[in-house]
DNA sequence: CTGAAAGCGCTTACAG
DNA sequence: CTGAAAGCGCTTACAG
């Protein structure tokens, strides 16, 4: 393969000109620069990234870690991420944790990722306080995506859960229920994930609000996952009168949910109702009524908040050109999280109760 | 950060041994590794990934290549693959094509990708003649998945697509169904990718089989997604009498024509069934009848025949130990590709048509 | 089994 | 605006 020493050959510069002119530094006269970009492009020439980074002491590469990418939320965060990564000239290294435990210690345990990229994206990724101090000591700058994931001095990007639930709830006491069931994740997990403890916190304020008392046999907790919906709903069934209306915490509970009521022989929304949490790209081929939350813009967002902290977006005029990630002593305080907004997407699950 | 120097002098022996000890070469004393280990552990060393690759030529990094991560099959295919490689000890580098002609260039078009990892999987990504020579030019070893991609000399893994369209339709077919349609892909794409041709094969074979001539009217191109399968099955009832039964290229079309022909007001399956090829997630929760296929194995697989050529899982005793993958030019021939079964999965979305 | 030394291919002060 | 030289932190023949 050809190396810098080759088109600085070629160039009739040095190789430290070579440098400076592929990466688009200012201080290279128009000229020479023409001269390198050319000698480059004839020989097919590419910095080694490894040598690079080593002199450079910076990766050019972003750790994205999520708990499933095969799950609606992670995956359409990883991809609004990638490619935000992509145009800038940012390589994303990916870690699926999927519940390995092995996987949580290398990733966040290891200084291996000191070394191995420049910042880091946690999505929805609970944390111990031995995690938490581990990032902290690793010093790299990083942003957190949902409410259940805080690293002090890392800005956050999230949706208000709380108020998710609480307006999924409100639709469903406006069309008249007051048994209303709740299906949720399973807070006996060691970790301290939040997110689904948010969301009941909205169904129980909703309901607090109307003047019901929530009532505990009519919430029910499982996994975050379309058999953990099916589950929870069939455990509610099994418990004597079925309520008139469902919140799920998110669409995959929802969608268990659907499943379960049709196996039991109960229609949707006629002898109950559904509502979820995500809006999920099948949720309209399921006519599921949802509290729709913005993927894509939290991983767009939480990308452009690590790289461009400055708010310049520096252009790569060559594949190694790559604008600095926002330093990690930039604040130590942690920054307010940034919350998106949410909204009310009626479909065909939810209606009003039967005797109403 | 601590250096290999550190380690070194704290073990009192030489970096080339620390270096030895660690990636568990077998010329080191047991004591010698003991007490490396023991000061490698004591310092928190992790070795420098930039600096061991820039050393020895080698990244430990496999670059995975996707149309769009956040479709079941793509999403399910890199789940399985991130947990071999990082079980395995490599980085997976994602690219998420995601349509935009500017990354496949980057990505296929620059030698970039050869100086940053050491092997390749392309997941169903078209190529053009031009991409395959760029690709083989690179000298990487690599693996493809799915038949709509193939690159001289590397390994491919997938399905056999013909069959599986074959079984969906003979099931029909078998049903008592004759005016069966077929909705799929977009053949006027530029790109060869050809699993919607093979899947309309095995249609048209099937049809053929039982006598009946395949109708062109009953067969309409769209988008391989759930949108297009909602096109494609709004223009099939556009066209005039609807079939009793549809096939659909894959799940995600199949959603689509349900959601389409529940618009007008036609029942599944009472009206028409309808089935599709993959066993998607949510397949269940919609009673959806389709083919499934393996795309954890097949995902399992590619990342398996990339690093053991020789079936010897190389333990990773420490960080930075990493087998070599399969080297470029072990067999200048293209192997035969690794067909993994399908099955047919029956649920509610087909049954006899009404007049049978 | 172990070490001294060269070298991997860049970037970065430093000097001009 | 440009170049000579040091240095980034490892691995790898080579020698013993």
């Amino acid at each position: 393969m050809t190396r810098i020493d080759d088109v600085a050959r070629l160039a009739g510069v040095s190789t430290a000109t070579v440098s400076r002119a592929l990466r688009g530094l200012p201080t290279v006269s128009a000229a020479t620069r023409r001269r390198v970009l050319a000698a480059a492009e004839q020989l097919q020439y590419a910095v080694s990234p490894s040598a690079s980074r080593l002199a450079g002491g910076r990766t050019g590469t972003v750790a994205v870690v999520v708990p499933r990418i095969t799950r609606w939320f992670f995956g359409t965060v990883v991809e609004a991420v990638e490619e935000f990564l992509q145009d800038s000239g940012y390589d994303l290294l990916l870690y699926n944790l999927g519940g390995r435990e092995q996987t949580r210690q290398r990733v966040l345990h290891t200084a291996s990722l000191h070394k191995r990229v420049d910042a880091i994206i946690l999505v929805a990724t609970p944390l111990r306080a031995a995690d938490v101090h581990a990032l902290t000591k690793l010093e790299l700058p990083g942003v957190t995506i949902s409410s259940g994931t805080k690293v002090p001095g890392w800005p956050c990007v999230r949706i208000d859960d709380v108020a998710a639930a609480r307006t999924a709830t409100r639709h469903l006491l406006d069309l008249g229920h007051t048994r209303i069931a709740h299906i949720s994740g399973d807070p006996d997990d060691e970790l301290a994930f939040t997110t689904h403890l948010d969301r009941r916190r909205g169904y129980q304020e909703a309901l607090r609000a109307a003047g019901i008392g929530p009532d505990p046999s009519l919430d029910v907790e499982s996994r975050f996952t379309i058999d953990g919906g099916t589950q929870a709903t069939a455990e509610l069934l099994a418990r004597g009168e079925p309520p008139t209306a469902i919140v799920a915490a998110c669409d995959e509970m929802a969608m268990g949910a659907i499943t379960a009521l049709r196996d039991a022989g109960l229609r949707v929304p006629q002898d109950v109702s559904v509502i979820g949490i995500d809006d999920h790209d099948l949720a309209g081929v399921l006519g599921l009524s949802t509290i729709a939350q913005p993927a894509a813009e939290q991983g767009l967002l939480a990308a452009r908040i690590l790289l461009d902290p400055l708010g310049v977006r520096a252009a790569a005029p060559h594949p190694g050109a790559v604008p600095a990630p926002r330093g990690a002593d930039t604040d130590d305080r942690t920054p307010t999280p940034v919350i998106l907004p949410t909204r009310l997407v009626v479909r065909e699950s939810t209606a009003p109760p039967r005797a109403h």
